[in-house]
RNA sequence: AGUCUCUUAGCUCAGUUGGUAGAGCAUUACCUUGACAAGGUAGGGGUCAGCAGUUCGAGUCUGCUAGAGACUACCA
């Protein structure tokens, strides 16, 4: 068979995965044994305003490589996809829409219609990111597609928020919230960011004291918020303002007393040692309110100007116009002490990066001491979840969760969960899963729903779960028995908070299982410039454009050779390198294919009894056959033993030499002539060699290795794993390598490895001496009787591959005085060169290699001198080391008597 | 401020019970050898950031220093 000369990663990728999804591959269905176990993986669901970056790329590819290698391996197997509906993200884009396209605003359509524009924008837009999904080659389940607002999830929403109410686990009440003013919604804590700003201001504002001619000077660096003061707090043991504790102070632009108070959280060191108190608008000023039962004074509306509270001066302004007015009437009273240049940390949103205002907002909130200590038992306990890498993840994880404060879940927006919450004309208020029931419990009264929805991370924290079946109503289903807990969860570290905490908790709650076993917390993928991929820094690498370029399965293996956890700056270079890698595998397919014909006969009707059958008869095997079948016996075991471990760098790593270096470069030179001259049985073997190797390759690069394996003579259904023996052939679905030991050859590999070292030593020589290859010369050999026959018996290969014409084996050298010489760890080398030596060039050549040995040698002395090494090492590394002395010796007696003679 | 991570070849990075430092790319020389020039062969290149300690032995363990980064908290 010829196939074309190069790999095309475009046709093998739109060809494959289309038959794959509707031949059902995907489903665990497709596997036909009832005792299977099974292995699952629910996705971590992407927004659906979102479009594939190098972060999903890297953790898709992951997942699926672990998903198609356990398929392989005869699990039960579900890898399964959704989206998360995003609230925040696809209110904007339907706001941004609706004002483009109709000039209009939310509240000009209303919420009923605006919900049904959201609904539209997702059909039209919202699965961008599952056909990005279908191009990468992941291998998820469609049939079991998840959305966090589908019914069966909504209804879980409902049922898990009406049972922590009834628990007292939700409750609602008024509290400092982190307001976007752009947004118009609260955010929890952890969607506020950090921003640092060196232009921040610390304003020091001064006071009068009523009844006095005193002024206290507080410091602020929002100093609008004055206007909301209800006190003035020191540190009851300054003694600066010990007299003034208890009295009152005259606020200016106000017309307002506030009292001094004492309160130790006032730090007597820092700025001025008086502090402005606002209830209203500081989380720590609130707490020092409650403590001194001050009065909350709102200031703000929620778009973040002023109220009329504020004054009529102020009332409408932004909150930095009032700041700069605020500064501007206390310089005019002479009550402006000074004004600092200061470095500031803002808190911004997360998403449009408004400067986030602290204001007291009645809020939902859920309660999280039962579910915290529910968490830390699975993680203390049981170590569930298992991170990869386990530092710094676990410590960082267990001490978030031991701090955990109240999660803020309500959001002032349409497009969401809207809370099972409502109210009557009084404001009491009835909590149910349906208007029916918050009515029945309301005694028939008219009620109105709560207008805000839930924290998008509130549905998505029971994906676990709710996408296998639960939704409270319903408790158990087949999916629920079967794939929970699931087996890993692959994600980044930046929702390891906001996500995986959460689903560990509410799994084990709602129902009583860890929501799965191992957690692979996947590093950043940086741009060029090492910093993190981020649109305004336009060092973004779109995975789509790779894709393009290099082939997907060259950028599969390339994201899953990077190390777990490590963050790695993007390279081109490195997916170039794979996809070089993916051609050599096509290249080195397409030189078997060639002389298919000729083992047709013989390979593609045998079964894979017959096949393992004619692997035990020994005696037909060349030493290359034992050698490479050893190597890809360890191999694969080694290969299993990291994707266990979820080392997947070494993983690729052991494939990637396996097959570039043993097979391509070794077993493919050593039996080429026989391939080429229509030897059926060395064919034979290189199809069973290759086949392996396309299998282990397979989780990593799926398109290529489908394509080559079903064009393999006798690759069908036979090879399949047992649990797929319906199904038609795909390497998708054949038994994975496990390295069986019983291929394990150490004699082979050890008289292989003499084999390839005599001929490196040989190719050296010829290389140092810069001797073309058109001068055929002859090879002398000396070694043990033992060597002498392995050499003897690959004397054919030996002259090829190191293109000499001809092989002298002996007891001794006997050659000329012009001979370049070498050795080996089992031979000593000698290649008459009359004419071709360069004495003096021979001398240096030989020297260099003595002193190579030499500086290994005087180590090993030095330390096998010691005593305390001999005394205090293990005798078997004490032993390792004498046996290396001896050939280290043995072999330097022999270069320096080749030297001597020379000087003859 | 606290916690943690990183610093290894020119570049990007591997390196788990402490035991002779590795890969890819780049580089040098040679090679149109019937799968592959997106290739082959043979090389060169490292005080493992610095200092001290533990140890027979440290890239690996401990402490300190310097540089880079991450997260958490606070910032009147």
């Amino acid at each position: 068979m010829e196939i074309a000369k190069a790999y095309d990663p475009k046709e093998a990728e739109e060809k494959n995965y289309q038959r794959w999804e509707s031949l059902g591959f995907f489903a665990p269905e497709i596997n036909g044994n009832p005792d299977a176990e099974a292995f699952s993986i629910v996705i971590p669901p992407p927004n659906v305003t979102g479009s594939l970056h190098m972060g999903h790329a890297l953790q898709h590819t992951l997942m699926d490589v672990l998903t198609r290698w356990k398929r392989m391996q005869g699990y039960r197997t579900l890898w399964l996809p959704g989206t998360d509906h995003a609230g925040i993200s696809v209110q904007r884009k339907v706001v941004e829409q609706l004002k483009k396209d109709e000039h209009k605003k939310p509240m000009d359509i209303g919420r009923e219609e605006f919900v049904k524009r959201a609904w539209k924008w997702k059909e039209l837009y919202g699965n961008t990111i599952t056909e990005q999904m279908r191009r990468e080659g992941a291998s998820v389940d469609w049939t079991r597609q998840r959305f966090t607002m589908d019914e069966s999830l909504s209804l879980a929403v409902r049922n898990v928020f009406c049972t922590l109410y009834d628990e007292g686990n939700i409750y609602r009440g008024l509290r400092i919230v982190n307001w976007c003013p752009k947004d118009k919604t609260v955010l929890s804590d952890l969607e506020v960011k950090e921003e640092t700003s060196k232009d921040g201001k610390l304003t020091y504002l001064r006071y009068p004291v009523k009844d006095s001619d005193k002024t206290i000077t507080v410091a602020t660096t929002r100093p609008e918020t004055m206007l909301g003061d209800t006190a003035v707090a020191v540190n009851g043991d300054d003694e600066r303002y010990k007299d003034l504790v208890g009295k009152m102070v005259l606020l200016p632009l106000t017309n307002r007393e506030i009292p001094i108070i004492a309160d130790a959280y006032v730090d007597a060191e820092f700025g001025t040692g008086a502090v402005k108190i606002t209830p209203a608008h500081d989380p720590n000023d609130y707490l020092v309110g409650e403590r001194h039962n001050l009065e909350q004074r709102l200031v703000m509306n929620m778009d973040a100007t002023m109220n009329a509270a504020a004054g009529t001066e102020f009332e409408g302004l932004d909150r930095f116009v009032a700041r700069e007015k605020v500064v501007e009437e206390f310089e005019k009273l002479g009550l402006l002490e000074k004004v600092d240049d200061y470095e500031i940390t803002l808190p911004v949103c997360e998403r449009c990066k408004t400067i986030v205002e602290p204001i007291l907002s009645e809020q939902w909130f859920v309660k999280m001491d039962e579910l915290r200590d529910m968490g830390l038992e699975l993680i203390k306990q049981e170590n569930a979840p298992h991170f990869s890498p386990e530092v710094p993840h676990l410590k960082v994880y267990t001490a978030w969760l031991e701090n955990l404060k109240d999660w803020t879940i309500s959001r002032q927006l349409w497009w969401g969960h809207q809370i099972p919450a409502w109210y009557d004309a009084d404001g009491n208020v009835f909590v149910g899963r349906t208007e029916e029931e918050a009515k029945e419990k309301a005694g028939g009264r008219e009620l109105t729903q709560d207008s805000d929805v839930l924290d998008t991370w509130f549905s998505s924290g029971l994906w676990a779960f709710s996408t296998l079946g639960w939704n409270g109503d319903v408790t158990t289903t087949l999916d629920l028995e079967t794939f929970l807990p699931t087996d890993v969860l692959v994600t980044g570290r930046d929702i390891m908070f906001l996500w995986v905490s959460r689903m560990m908790m509410l799994t084990k709650k709602f129902v009583g299982k860890t929501a799965f076993k191992d957690c692979v917390i996947t590093g950043t993928v940086l741009g060029k410039d090492g910093k993190p991929m981020s649109k305004s820094r336009g060092n973004g690498v779109d995975p789509i454009e790779m894709f393009d370029k290099f082939g997907v399965d060259a950028t599969r293996i390339y994201l899953a050779s990077i190390a777990t956890g490590a963050d790695i700056r993007w390279n081109d270079i490195g997916v170039e390198t794979y996809r070089n890698f993916a051609n050599k595998i096509w290249n080195a397919a397409r030189f078997c294919l060639m002389y298919s014909e000729a083992s047709d006969l013989d390979w593609a009707t045998a079964t894979q009894e017959e096949k393992d059958k004619y692997r035990e008869e020994r005696g037909r095997l060349t030493l290359a056959d034992r050698w490479i079948d050893s190597r890809a016996a360890k191999t694969a075991q080694a290969l299993n033993r990291s994707l266990e471990n979820y080392q997947f760098h070494e993983a690729v790593n052991l494939v990637f030499h396996f097959f570039r270096d043993d097979f391509c470069d070794w077993y493919i030179e050593l039996r080429k002539d026989e391939i080429v001259a229509g030897n059926i049985l060395a064919s034979a073997h290189l199809f069973w060699v290759l086949d392996m190797a396309l299998r282990m390759l397979h989780p990593f690069m799926p398109y290529l290795t489908e394509e080559l394996w079903l064009k393999l003579p006798g690759s069908s259904d036979a090879l399949h794993n047992p649990a797929y023996r319906e199904a038609d052939a795909s390497i998708m679905l054949a038994d994975f390598p496990v390295g069986n030991p019983k291929w394990f050859d150490d004699i082979a590999e050890k008289e292989m490895e003499s084999v390839i070292e005599l001929i490196k030593k040989v190719r050296n020589i010829r290389a140092e001496i810069n001797i073309s290859t058109a001068v055929k010369f002859t090879v002398h050999v000396a070694a043990h009787e033992y060597f002498q026959k392995v050499f003897a018996a690959n004397e054919a290969q030996i002259l090829k591959l190191a293109k000499a014409e001809k092989l002298v084996i002996g007891e001794t050298l006997d050659v000329p005085r012009a001979s370049a010489k070498a050795v080996t760890a089992d031979a000593s080398i000698a290649v008459p060169l009359e004419g071709l030596i360069d004495f003096d060039k021979e001398r240096e050549r030989l020297q260099n290699q003595i002193e190579k040995l030499d500086i290994e040698l005087q180590r090993l002395n030095g330390q096998l001198s010691n005593e305390n090494f001999v005394s205090k090492a293990p005798a078997e590394k004490v032993e390792e080391l004498r046996d290396r002395q001896t050939e280290i010796e043995q072999q330097t007696k022999t270069l320096t008597s080749n030297l001597e003679s020379l000087n003859v």
